[in-house]
DNA sequence: TGATTTATTTCGGCGTCCGAAAAAAATGTT
DNA sequence: AACATTTTTTTCGGACGCCGAAATAAATCA
C-alpha cells in the first residue's frame, strides 16, 4: 500500500539523500552534490545550509591537500559530514569475545575494545546490564560523552531476533533468548538494534561496492557455524521475526548427523568446523560433543593434513563442500540471487571443498539458473562485521533520524526510549 | 540508495494512493477517502477533481441501493473507479489451455475465453503472434476496442523469466524460452508483463485480505508441479532474473528420483502429481515418462485407493508429504515467512500427507521458528490466477501509469513500446 | 421558513523545488 | 592595476503541492 506524501516527506527524503551521498562519496562541492543527487543548485544551497546550521555537515577548509586547483572561477567549497555531529557504537558478539567499536558521524572509528567476558557462562538476564556498564566505563575512558552516542548497533554470531531484540541462540552463550536491545535502551537511553553478523558483513560489502553487491546478494559466512546474510533488492532482508536466513540450520539430508540445534542433518552439521572435525575423526554423534567449540589451530592442522593428502581429512572437506553446494543450490532455487559471496574463516579451506561444491551445484540446480549466479570468495577481515554494523547504524541515522531535522530528532528518541 | 523527491512525486504518490484506496474499498465519499488516506479534505477535492477530469474516476448517482441515508446534512457523493477509463487483459497459460480474461478499470471481468491451442506442440516463435491474433479476434468479438486496452498481464504455469519476458520452461510447452512480452508488445502496442501463476495466486490473496497476506507469505502451489509465490514485505518477490521461488526444483535429496527438469531428487519429483503416481506404481525412472502429464482422474482414483487403505497408495502420499514438509522447512529457514499457504488441486489430497508433512517439519526446522509460522490451505479456485493477474495489472496502472497523469501516460506508453 | 448538520469547495498560507539572474571569488588578459 | 572571463554559490520569484479555516452547498429537523 502506498503512503501519504507531502512536502515534509520531500524535504526529509532529499536531506537523507544529501547525507547518504556525502557518506558514500566523501567530501563534495555543492555543484557535484547537485549533479550526483539530481537536485537543483538552489535546493542544494537550501538543504546544505540547513544541515550546516544543525551541525550535521560542515564546510572543509582547503588544507592544500587537493589544492592543485589552479582553475579559473570561484573555487569550490567542499562539504563533508561533521564528525562531531554524533557518535555511534558497534558491538560485535562472537565466541571469540565481545568487541566495542566507537565511531563518529563520519564513520571514523576508534580502536576496537575487546571485553573480557565469559559469555558462555553468563546468565541471560545479566548480559545486557554487564554490557551497558562496560560501555559506560569505556566511553569515559575514551573521553566520549554518553549523551553524544545516538545509536548502538549489535552484531551477533548466531541467531538474532531483530524484532524482539534478542539473541535467540548463539554459540557464544549457553543461555538462550538473551535480551539485548531492551536493557541497553533502558539503561543507556540510546536506541539500539541487533542483527546477525552475516547480515552485517553484507552491509559492509554493500557500502564497499554498492553497484556490485547492492542488488540481490547472498553472503554465506563459514566458521564455527554457517551464517547467511541476504541482500534483496539492495537492502538486508531479515524476515518476519527478524530471523530469516538460517542457512546453517536448513536441513541438508533428513536423518543426517546431529546438529547443535538438536535436529539432524542441518547444513551446519556437515559444513561448520565441528561438522568437519567430527567427520574427519569418524566419530558418531554419541561420542562427539557438538557444543564444544573447535580450536582454530585444530582446524588448521586438519586443513594441512588434507592438503598433504590424508584421505580421511580430504573426505571430510569434500563432504562439507557437498552439503554446502546443495545448500547454496537450494538457496538459488528459492531466491535467485545475482551473486553468492563466501566469507569467514571457513573459506580458508575452500580449496579443499571447491570441487565437491561445484559438483553439488551441478546436481542440485538447473543449469541456466546456476550460470546466472556469480560466485565469489571475499577475504575475511574480522573488522568487516563491525564495519558493516557501523554502516547500518549510520545509515539509519541518515535516513530516519537526522533526515527529519533536529526538532523531530528529539521526539523520535523519546519515542524510542521505551521501544 | 534514496531517490530525489519533489512535488511531482508527492502528487503522483497521492493520486496513486487515492486510486488504490478506491480499488480496495470500493466507492467512497470524499470525506471517507480523506480519513482513509490521511489526506486533508482540500487535497481530496483537488486530487479527485483532477482524476474525474481525466476520466479515471467518476461520481456515482445514489441509485437507491444504499439510499437509506436519512441522515441530516449534505449527502455524500460517492466516488468510484470509472470502469470505462481503460480495459486490461489477463492471460493464464497452463497445461489445461490458454485463457483470456478481459476486464475494465474497475476490475469487473468478462467471461473467460478459452483458446483452442496445442501449446505443447507449438514452436516457441509462433506462440506470441498466435496469441496476439487471438486477442485481436476476441476483442472484436466482445466489442472491446484494442486501443482501450492499456496493459496485459500473463500468468504461466512453470518458470517465467519476468525480466526477459519469456516462458523459460513450462509443462504446457515442449519448446523452451518462449518469448511472450516482446511479441505482444510489438504486435499489439500494449505494455505487457509475465509472471508465474503461484505469484499471481499470491496477488489474489493479498487483494482479498491485505492484512492477513500482505506481510511475508509463501504460497505453495501443488498440482502438475510444485510452484511458489513469495510475498516479502507486502510485495511479490521475483529475484534477480525474475526467476526466484523455484521450490519445485529445490533439491530434496541428492540422487533422488528423476525430475522433469533433468536433475534428480527435486521436491517435484516426490510431491507433484507425477512423482506421487510414479511412487504409487513403484516404477523406476527408466520405465516412467516424467514428461507425460498425469490425468486428474487417475489422481482421484489414487487418492480414493489411499483413503480406502491401500498401503502402497498411502505410502506414496506420505512420501510426497515428507518431501513437501522438508521443502517447506527449508523455505522457513531461509525466508522466515509469517504464513505458508497451500493452494492448487494437489491440496485435495492433503489429508493423506498431513501427518508426514508435520513430521518432516518437526524434523527439519527448529521448534520456535516453526511455531511462529501460520499454515493454511486455501480452497483452490482456478480463477484465482486470472484474478491475481488482473489485480497486479491494475495496480501497476494505478501506481505507475495513471498516477502520473494523462500527459505523462502517453509518453510512458511510447517509452514502453520497444521495451 | 429558519436552525442544524454534514459534505464539499474555496481561499490564503506555508513549504518545497526549480530556473534565471545576481553575486562572489577566483584566474587571465591587456 | 583594471577589466574580462570563468566557475561556484546565493538570491529571488514562480509554480505546485498540502493544509487549516472559512465559506458554501445541500440535506433534515423543528
Amino acid at each position: 500500500m502506498l503512503k501519504k506524501a507531502n512536502s515534509d516527506l520531500v524535504r526529509k527524503q532529499n536531506r537523507g539523500l544529501v547525507l547518504e551521498t556525502l557518506r558514500q562519496h566523501g567530501p563534495l562541492a555543492r555543484t557535484t552534490l547537485g549533479t550526483q543527487t539530481g537536485l537543483a543548485p538552489a535546493s542544494i544551497t537550501s538543504i546544505s545550509g540547513q544541515l550546516i546550521d544543525e551541525g550535521f555537515i560542515h564546510t572543509i577548509v582547503d588544507d592544500g591537500e587537493f589544492s592543485t586547483q589552479a582553475k579559473r572561477g570561484r573555487p569550490q567549497t567542499m562539504l563533508a559530514l561533521n564528525p562531531q555531529a554524533t557518535n555511534v557504537l558497534a558491538i560485535a558478539i562472537s565466541v571469540d569475545g565481545v568487541e566495542l567499536v566507537f565511531a563518529d558521524f563520519s564513520g571514523a572509528s576508534r580502536d576496537p575494545v575487546k571485553l573480557r567476558l565469559d559469555t558462555y557462562g553468563i546468565l541471560g538476564q545479566d548480559f545486557g546490564p554487564r554490557i551497558a556498564s562496560e560501555i559506560k566505563a569505556n566511553a569515559v575512558r575514551l573521553g566520549i560523552s554518553m549523551t553524544t552516542i545516538k545509536r548502538i548497533g549489535v552484531a551477533v554470531q548466531g541467531v538474532a531476533d531483530t524484532i524482539k531484540g534478542e539473541i535467540s541462540w548463539s554459540p557464544a552463550f549457553r543461555a538462550r533468548n538473551i535480551p539485548v536491545v531492551e536493557p541497553l535502551t533502558r539503561l543507556l537511553g540510546i536506541p539500539c538494534s541487533i542483527a546477525n553478523n552475516a547480515n552485517m558483513i553484507a552491509e559492509a560489502l554493500i557500502s564497499m561496492n554498492p553497484k556490485k553487491y547492492g542488488g540481490t546478494t547472498a553472503v554465506v559466512f563459514m566458521g564455527h557455524g554457517i551464517g547467511l546474510g541476504l541482500i534483496l533488492n539492495g537492502s538486508v532482508y531479515s524476515g518476519t521475526n527478524g530471523r530469516a536466513a538460517e542457512l546453517g540450520h536448513m536441513n541438508h539430508v533428513p536423518d543426517g548427523p546431529l546438529c547443535r540445534c538438536g535436529r539432524h542433518g542441518c547444513l551446519e552439521a556437515f559444513s561448520a568446523d565441528y561438522g568437519i572435525m567430527r567427520m574427519a575423526n569418524d566419530r558418531r554423534d554419541t561420542d562427539f560433543d557438538v557444543h564444544a567449540s573447535v580450536l582454530d589451530s585444530d582446524m588448521q592442522e586438519l586443513e594441512a593434513a588434507a592438503k598433504a593428502g590424508d584421505t580421511v581429512a580430504m573426505n571430510a572437506f569434500l563432504r562439507a563442500g557437498e552439503a554446502l553446494g546443495f545448500g547454496i543450490a537450494r538457496l538459488i532455487a528459492l531466491i535467485n540471487p545475482q551473486r553468492v559471496v563466501l566469507a569467514g574463516p571457513g573459506t580458508r579451506a575452500y580449496g579443499l571443498m571447491k570441487e565437491s561444491v561445484g559438483e553439488a551445484l551441478r546436481r542440485g540446480i538447473v543449469h541456466d539458473l546456476r550460470m546466472n549466479v556469480e560466485f565469489e570468495i571475499v577475504p575475511y577481515g574480522k573488522d568487516m562485521i563491525t564495519t558493516g554494523t557501523l554502516v547500518e547504524t549510520l545509515r539509519h541515522l541518515d535516513r530516519h533520524v537526522f533526515a527529519k531535522g533536529q526538532k523531530n530528532t528529539i521526539i523520535e528518541f523519546a519515542g524510542r526510549k521505551i521501544a
